[in-house]
DNA sequence: AGTTTTCTTTTGACTATTCAAAATATAGAT
DNA sequence: ATCTATATTTTGAATAGTCAAAAGAAAACT
């Protein structure tokens, strides 16, 4: 039987919660329910439905993890979601800031012929509007660990090549900024007791918090 | 509330259903649980809800009918499946015998923002890909009567306008044959007996049934 | 260790949608 | 006007997903 959106949306959203949690710790049901948005009560039922069909790995009191047909089917689901971001951007001529809530309905419903023709039309890309990696159509996906704001070398060129938040706020508010996926910028230095971060972005000076920070992912030149 | 995809096709089938009854016939119960696919008792559990929310008038054992919002409602989802495909021939280069079962899961999720985009990019097209007239933002809906292959005038220049029609094979059968949209074509002769039509389409003569027949809508140069 | 806090699971219930089969109404045929 | 065939509605039950609140486990703090 084919995945239902809501099993969908649960297998996304471990897969995400995997990633930003690494090694092999198990998601537990509370970060789980809440990354739904669903009670914690509805997330046991449904991560025990999970376990039975084998996408899961399920450990009572514990956590959750994928299995490998829930990890690759996971995959397939973020391949379209990041497909459909990318080409909303490029081909529809919408804002990076505002494609994440329809590809959010979108990666439920198009078929395989859709995704696939879209992929040839975007010249199979590698990576969508906000630089996540797209998965390849059989689930493989690259995730190569970049640094952030926080953790980059101060006062070197660093080119912006990912930002992991989908706040359409916090997305237009670095497009402003000349923060986006593609732009040169240096990281000046950091004030722990300012909870800040000062980085050189175009001419300008900007200020952001630590945790604005932790979501902007760069890359050394 | 916001309509959910199961009423947005139940309204979406009554509108069809009315359009292909005319004047003021309520369409039985059986007609409309066939067309969308369900079991007779399952329409009527849902008629009577739906008349519960206005959205029909249900007159029991003899048949139901879209209320005035229930109109409204059924013409924006046409509006959208039909520029669904619009957008998928002329955009995505897709075949007009295969963008009826995409458009028919995209209709219920595309945002207002994106149906819109599409309508712009596609430069606020008339009619779809099979000459299914596309209704306004606001639910107005051209509908001229056309003639179809069994009542246009006998050996005289037509063009088709449009198919009622969606499948595949019968719209791939079509256009073989050269009797696609905008094409220009003649009814040579019809054979009651026979049950056919004899068409010139292109430079080849071509015979179809009635049935098929009736089904290509053409409008006299 | 003993108690409190926190997290997780269980329970009972509710909504939306569906079906099969029984009951009933309408229309058609004699 | 009666009987029969057909269409419709009712009934009882199932599935998927959800919640709130009660009950139970694990971890944390004396």
């Amino acid at each position: 039987m084919l995945p239902s959106s809501t099993v969908e949306n649960y297998l996304k959203t471990l897969h995400q919660a995997e990633a930003s949690m690494g090694d092999g710790t198990l998601v537990p049901m509370g970060q789980l329910a809440s990354a739904v948005g669903v009670a914690p009560g509805t997330a046991t039922t449904m991560v025990k439905a999970l376990a039975e069909s084998g996408l899961v790995e399920y450990e009572p009191y514990v956590g959750v993890r994928l299995s490998s047909a829930g990890t690759k089917l996971a995959a397939l689901v973020l391949r379209r979601h990041r497909l459909i971001e990318q080409f909303l951007v490029e081909v529809m001529g919408m804002s990076w800031a505002d494609v994440h809530e329809d590809a959010e309905q979108l990666e439920h419903v198009v078929s395989d012929r859709l995704v696939e023709r879209m992929d040839a039309m975007l010249g199979h890309p590698a990576v969508d509007p906000h630089g996540d990696p797209i998965p390849t159509a059989d689930g493989a996906m690259a995730d190569p660990d970049y640094h952030c704001l926080l953790t980059c070398p101060l006062r070197t060129p660093v080119t912006v090549t990912r930002v992991t938040d989908q706040d359409s706020s916090f997305l237009r508010f670095l497009e402003a900024q000349e923060l986006k996926p593609g732009q040169s910028i240096e990281v000046e230095n950091r004030n722990a007791a300012a909870d800040s971060v000062q980085v050189l972005a175009g001419n300008r000076r900007v200020t952001i918090g630590t945790n604005a920070a932790s979501k902007v992912l760069v890359e050394i030149l």
